[in-house]
DNA sequence: CTGAAAGCGCTAACAC
DNA sequence: GTGTTAGCGCTTTCAG
């Protein structure tokens, strides 16, 4: 079993009595080619199977047609939404999208963007790896000016646009909330503070509070990775204070599910007896009961702007770059709200 | 500011007044060429900051080392498992992964099935969309012999290799389970029958009971979309017969949980009063509460079992097809647990 | 062990 | 309007 040979554009010249070149003007419905001849060769193309080589065309070219994108895990909610929301722009305007995921591994992470470079991707779309901290293999795009957008996980050190979530106003948001519903204590369950998202929505927690005229409370925060597990901790170490608080803005929805857990589990009410918030809005948080406040982080937006903003550069490649703050919703659930209506 | 001309074989052979077939041969560590040489090359490559153009190579070996994946949704929980799986595989044979979705909608999975035969991909990996009735755009890989893998939503008509869930024994699973917690009255909430997957479930379902010697009772079994508003009104229906059932089979995680609120609402206690079981294992399932059994796909494994295929199917292009059964796993969670322990 | 030369399929000056 | 020609960057016979 043999693969049979693909028509090119010489064997429909050669059908036609007539040139290369004229066929691929044809093709491309170039207007210096008369229409009749430009239908014909249209049309016995069509009856020969013909499909054009793009490899072909853009070796010609110098172009790929091709959009790289980078995530640490394809299979998780925020991750994969973005990746639809890059995949609809960019195939609207004819591009390929080619995806792969570092799992969070700087080494996997360098032998993509290696592999993506050899491919000639017209440009990169990337959310850096936790553990990359050494940006060699990304400086090179804006050493030989090739399109690069970062997004959610962004790289300082590197001067291109970027696309983040506006955490700080989350942060801000989320707390105001919890003071509007009548919370007095409010305790914060901070993320790895080295990384700018959670350091941020730690911040908009403290401006909230000092905006209200409420003392910041260092006892009131606890810090650590945010696991299920790590959430657990956090509250049963909150919970034991002399003091202990009656609402916690969780770093993300998995903590502020286990919390609920754990608070339903020694016979708390939620939210009366206390509230909660979570941040990232994941499926899950809008279906479990009590179903948990949250801020949604727009991926699928993300990936919109993040194809858009690669296009731009591709189309113009001396624009300047900046960083584009994405919006945050904050989704009120039962979990924290006493007041109704 | 000017893209800079990236260094070729040809820059390189000049710097080291030798051609430039010696120095494809040894960057492709040819032995003919001395080891010396070899050495140097590579390491003037480097300094000269040279990265192959896999586009000139790939059009020159008429193999583009792409692996195309088409489904309908990449922001849905199982297929982008599935992505995961197939990327991780086709990385690590050197191959890149190009992905597009075809929003369930027939003319844009042609499309995209066109623009990846003009990009000539090695293989294809799809899904196809909800919406496609006809299949002439998938009959051109057979008919070229370009490798083609199947995956969940198959088309029988065309022969070569399909991965599907095994949703015969996942519905024969779930009914025996609620037949073994001592449910007697069992209904099923099937999907669209026309769909391979929602028959199988339910002649499952059926099986089971035949097993079991419980009757088959028609007026137990209520088909519709499965939507969440679907699950209300199907439970809706099945709670008021004269007879109810006390325990539901649910289609998919969807209907389980609507369903499951639906009880909830009229006063009704899960498992103790009406056993609920899912379909699917959604991300959710395991976080709402009562937890919903269900029945687990493996989607990542999948993934992965369909670029083996399509690299097998790339390296001999004779080889008999298969349609691949997985297995599916019974997660038991509260929803359906009355025997504890 | 190395080089010369042809060509993968397509495009785009440049001619007429 | 259409043809001629030269090449995009790489691989690979064929020669030596």
């Amino acid at each position: 079993m043999h693969k049979k040979k693909e028509p090119t554009i010489h064997d429909i010249a050669r059908e036609l009595k007539i040139s290369a070149s004229t066929v691929s003007r044809a093709l491309q419905n170039n207007t210096r080619i008369s229409l009749s001849t430009r239908e014909k060769i249209k049309a016995i193309a069509d009856s020969m199977g013909y499909r054009p080589n793009t490899m072909a065309s853009n070796l010609r070219n110098k172009k790929s047609n091709t959009i790289g994108v980078v995530v640490p895990l394809i299979n998780r909610h925020f991750f994969s939404s973005v990746i639809s929301g890059v995949e609809e722009v960019a195939f609207k305007a004819g591009y390929t999208v080619v995806i792969s995921q570092s799992n969070d591994l700087a080494h996997k992470e360098i032998a993509i963007v290696q592999s993506m470079l050899a491919n000639r991707v017209d440009g990169l779309i990337i959310s850096i790896a936790m553990e990359t901290t050494s940006f060699e293999h990304l400086k090179i795009f804006r050493k030989k000016n090739i399109p690069l957008v970062f997004f959610d996980r962004v790289v300082n050190e590197i001067d291109t646009d970027k696309i983040v979530v506006d955490d700080l106003m989350g942060g801000i948001r989320v707390t105001q909330h919890l003071i509007e519903q009548g919370f007095k204590r409010i305790a914060h369950l901070a993320g790895p503070q080295n990384l700018q998202t959670y350091f941020d929505r730690k911040k908009g927690y403290m401006m909230a509070l000092a905006k209200n005229g409420i003392p910041f409370d260092e006892s009131l925060v606890v810090t650590n990775s945010l696991t299920s597990v790590a959430g657990m901790e956090a509250v049963e170490h909150l919970m034991n204070l002399a003091n202990p608080p009656d609402a916690i803005f969780c770093g993300n929805d998995t903590t502020a599910l286990s919390t609920m857990i754990y608070l339903r589990d020694k016979g708390l009410q939620i939210p009366e007896d206390i509230g909660i918030v979570g941040f990232s809005n994941e499926p899950f948080s809008s279906v479990v009961s009590p179903s948990i406040s949250t801020i949604a982080q727009p991926g699928f937006l993300m990936g919109q702007k993040a194809a858009e903003l690669i296009l731009a550069q591709i189309a113009h490649k001396e624009k300047a770059f900046t960083t584009w703050l994405m919006p945050t919703e904050l989704i009120v659930r039962e979990s924290s709200s006493r007041k109704k209506g």
